[in-house]
DNA sequence: AACGCTACCGAAACAGTTTCGTATAGGCTA
DNA sequence: TAGCCTATACGAAACTGTTTCGGTAGCGTT
């Protein structure tokens, strides 16, 4: 375990200036800051404790924290909820606005004072963490998954209850069955999608006219309802995937005197219990993120206290299909309906 | 500033011993461990920075970290909003787990590298805060508000709204109100009681069998509107001052058939958007406990920033009041209904 | 009385940070 | 061009706090 004096010396520089170049301190010239910095590696050098010691278990957001959606509320709330007994605190940390680009995970770690962390993941983020995962950190992916042999992902398979959604649908009649999901596009969605499409595929009844993404808002789940009701042979049945846009869609159907499921037939999901809260209670395709924020953390707290060799690929649950009232059987003629509510029959 | 070492020689013993002490480190006697403890206190000792730098601002929670309820959840967005252009980051804490009894808030503090704090307060931690509050931290209140001239708090006065929303029903006909709340009593609760009953006793209206408090969820809403309409002389009219028992109770509504406002009028309480999500919309009291998450920290950072002198005793926005479709008038022979659904006429 | 065990505590080694002083380069003035 | 001045870069040393290691005192056991 080389300390900073060995790295001082195999730069040929003191103490002090070794010190402020992981600090990040400045007053270092650009020339002597890149020996120091390759010095470090050389000499893999880690902040040791004594420091401090490492006491947070944190919640990672590549790129902005964002607690806006049932999802990651419930799933904060889970891992406060799995961390009550340890001895760890819950930090929230945005690593595109701390993490320099110059230090490694590992010292961004050590200076924040992060045991390991659940990383919120989206596609777009999906190369950054994979050059995380090499460097061996107690790491867990959280609201994504994808294909990356060193990092475990904790989400729940929701292609079997998507399937049986759409069937639900097809089994009441349903031929122009639309699909909506949010528009930040991770694994979770996309497995949505490919089972929407596999069944309707399989029945010959896929368009990809009916797909779209929108983001994931009340007001956006409005927009969608109004843009599909107005289409010339108009969708019969939405399923989407996502929370909020569907209580949007509920809300607007409400609104222009829409009747859910008799005029159309909706089918949201849901992360939480917020298919409780809506009226008709909504039929869903459902998974408790507050039970994965538990097993994210369960997972890091396993990971850091036997070795690293334990760290699963995966753990997964199973998303389930729920039925309530906001599904039933398709309407035999399904009249146009217009954002003023006015409907043509076509 | 004095070091560990003044302290060492103050007590008469080792700085070993006097680091052993600060950490709770254990394998100190009892009487050496009180006679360093008074040094430390005597010598007003702080641990001092070097040992690593105060890096993240805090919500706390005196008595176990929760972060179920809408109102919470918002607040923690509003905050880590907040937070996204400074340079701090969110740390979830849980003060009874956590914190020594030896220890003072700042060494608590210090130790876990937090610079301020928003606490979410609770009636009963009420005598807690008050104590930490002659320590001069950058502190908080939020959820809750109390007489503390060294405290700022942050609320919503939720008083002026709340009598508009019993006026309401009043001017609707109603002669039996009822009113629930949250079985967690903080003083923005009883604001809302105080209004309620205020209102109701200058229409010699008030009757305390009408009100009763019951734990924020919404099965226990649905518990409480089958005793309010199971009663003899039952209620026509509920004020639920919180959002997950006003939905429980509405959707409890639903079910057993109970229409609503025409057989029952319900106005709740909303800390975000809840009341959207409902059908038909809620009738409510409202709050953004975004915001109030997002001024909480501001008033932290002017107290970092600025000397503490700035401290100001509350930050207050007006909560309001917002008609939906759950309450109408009152019914003119209002049946008793029973947990069956079975009515009987009174 | 000798032995062993354990808890307690200090000396010293250690890790890392920060201050303070100095040297050097580069610019400005005479 | 010489002289001076200043900012910057860097090291020595002082400092803060933690941890290890070894010694000692007290107590029970044989």
């Amino acid at each position: 375990m080389p300390s900073i004096r060995e790295v001082a010396k195999e730069a040929g520089v003191s103490i002090a200036t070794v010190s402020r170049v992981i600090n990040n301190a400045g007053g270092v010239a650009p020339g002597l800051h890149r020996k120091v910095s390759e010095a470090v590696k050389t000499c893999r050098y880690e902040p040791s404790v004594g420091k401090r010691s490492l006491t947070s278990i944190s919640l990672i957001y590549p790129e902005g924290v964002w607690i806006g959606s049932p999802y990651d509320s419930a799933c904060v709330q889970g891992m406060a909820d799995a961390m009550r007994e340890t001895n760890f605190d819950l930090l929230l940390v945005d690593v595109k606005r701390d993490k320099l680009a110059s230090e490694s995970l590992k010292q961004f770690f050590t200076r924040k004072g992060i045991l390991g962390a659940v990383v919120r993941s989206t596609s777009s983020a999906r190369t950054a963490i994979s050059q995380w995962a090499v460097e061996g950190l107690p790491l867990v992916v959280l609201g994504d998954h994808f294909d990356c042999p060193k990092l475990p992902f904790v989400y729940a398979a929701s292609t079997a209850a998507s399937r049986q959604a759409v069937e639900h649908l097809v089994s009441l009649g349903h031929q122009r069955i639309a699909f909506a999901a949010c528009d930040r596009d991770d694994g979770d969605h996309l497995d949505r999608l490919s089972a929407y499409r596999g069944v309707l595929e399989s029945h010959q009844l896929y368009d990809e006219k009916l797909v779209c993404r929108v983001p994931p808002h009340r007001l956006d789940g409005a927009q969608l309802l109004r843009n599909m009701l107005g289409m010339s042979l108009r969708p019969t049945a939405i399923f989407i995937a996502d929370p909020l846009i569907a209580v949007g869609a509920i809300n607007e159907a409400h609104r222009l005197g829409v009747r859910v499921p008799e005029d159309l037939s909706i089918i949201g999901f849901d992360d939480c219990d917020t298919r409780k809260s809506v009226y008709p209670q909504m039929t869903a395709v459902c998974q408790d993120a507050t039970v994965l924020g538990r097993a994210a953390v369960q997972s890091l707290l396993s990971q850091i206290e036997s070795a690293p060799a334990a760290k699963r690929h995966a753990t997964t649950s199973e998303a389930w299909f729920e039925v309530g009232s906001t599904s039933g059987p398709a309407p035999h003629n399904p009249a146009r309906i217009l954002p003023s509510g006015a409907r043509m029959n076509s």
